[in-house]
DNA sequence: CATCGCCACGACGATGTTCT
DNA sequence: AGAACATCGTCGTGGCGATG
């Protein structure tokens, strides 16, 4: 989808995009090589742009085409940078107003790494470095600034936030909601939610029991693992709205998720807080 | 509860088009 | 060629909604 791409060039927009697309100008390559008959649609600089455009593809830029593209076209990036993907997700808590990065997971569609406060945490941000994608939910509010804050780590500027994608194609909600809309299922970590993730940290902070951080993890884990299979019913769904239709896009399939909740560790904590919990903000900010 | 960026929406302005 | 108009993209603002 990023060879058939216009609107990244200055003052061009999705409405003239189409029109191009119209014109029977479907790829760079078409522009290139009889643009010229079409002044109007495309003009001197533009085709220039298409030039830069081909070699920053060969080159694999794509924070490049990231700061061209409208924020609503990332999603585009991933015909050329979906291999090159890291889908990622942070847990938090919050001391006394400072927000902390408890664990991170990174799935690149093969590997899953998990990353630990006071373990590896930092080794993050070198490992990040492997990839030209960043694939989130709802990390251009939320996990993107935090790691860039507390960890000093350089991101992807190229970014997909799954939030977005999935809801101009009128899949709403948080990312669980998003799951279930899809047909996909958490098994036994159903019901749990980023405030249980609160808990099963400080359980494990002031118990030690590592049972605990492997709940954590596996939460952790659930939510990055998922996600390829929301961004690619997310691409489809948006090629669906272009001529482009045709190409077919493979849905992966949820990997097996290598850490397990411990059933005992919550019920525990779901015994001690209630079923309803308490937000954090409620009492323990003010200590 | 605090945070934060996206998305609408409307106003504005640059560019392109048409008419004389 | 020059002026008037139309079109389209951008910029700024306010509110929303998902995050732990």
């Amino acid at each position: 989808m990023l060879i058939n791409t216009f609107c990244h060039i200055p003052r061009i927009g999705n409405i003239k995009e189409r029109k191009i697309w119209e014109a029977g100008i479907p790829t760079w390559k078409d522009a290139l090589s009889n643009g010229q008959k079409y002044p109007k649609l495309l003009s001197k600089t533009a085709l220039q742009t298409l030039e830069e455009s081909t070699e920053r593809l060969h080159y694999g830029e794509a924070d490049w085409f990231a700061q061209c593209l409208p924020k609503t076209e990332t999603w585009r990036l991933c015909s050329h940078f979906g291999d090159k993907a890291a889908f990622v997700d942070i847990e938090t808590t919050n001391d006394d107003g400072e927000i902390r990065i408890t664990t991170i997971a990174l799935y690149d569609g093969k590997r899953l790494r998990t990353y630990v406060q006071g373990r590896n945490l930092e080794s993050f941000c070198d490992d990040i470095q492997e990839y030209s994608l960043l694939v989130t939910f709802n990390g251009r509010c939320f996990d993107g600034p935090i790691i860039e804050r507390e960890l000093q780590a350089q991101l992807p500027k190229a970014h997909v936030d799954l939030r977005f994608v999935l809801r101009s194609v009128g899949i709403t909600g948080g990312l669980k909601a998003c799951e279930r809309r899809l047909g996909l299922s958490r098994d036994e970590l159903e019901g749990l939610d980023g405030y249980f993730a609160v808990l099963l940290w400080h359980e494990y902070q002031t118990t030690g029991d590592e049972r605990a951080l492997e709940t954590l993890l596996a939460y952790n884990a659930a939510d990055v693992l998922s996600m390829p299979v929301l961004l690619a019913h997310a691409y489809e769904a948006k090629l669906m709205e272009t001529p482009f239709h045709g190409t077919p896009v493979t849905c992966p399939k949820i990997a097996e998720n290598p850490h397990h909740p411990h059933e005992e560790i919550i019920q525990r904590i779901r015994k001690r807080f209630g079923l309803r919990f308490l937000s954090q903000w409620g009492d323990h900010s003010k200590g």
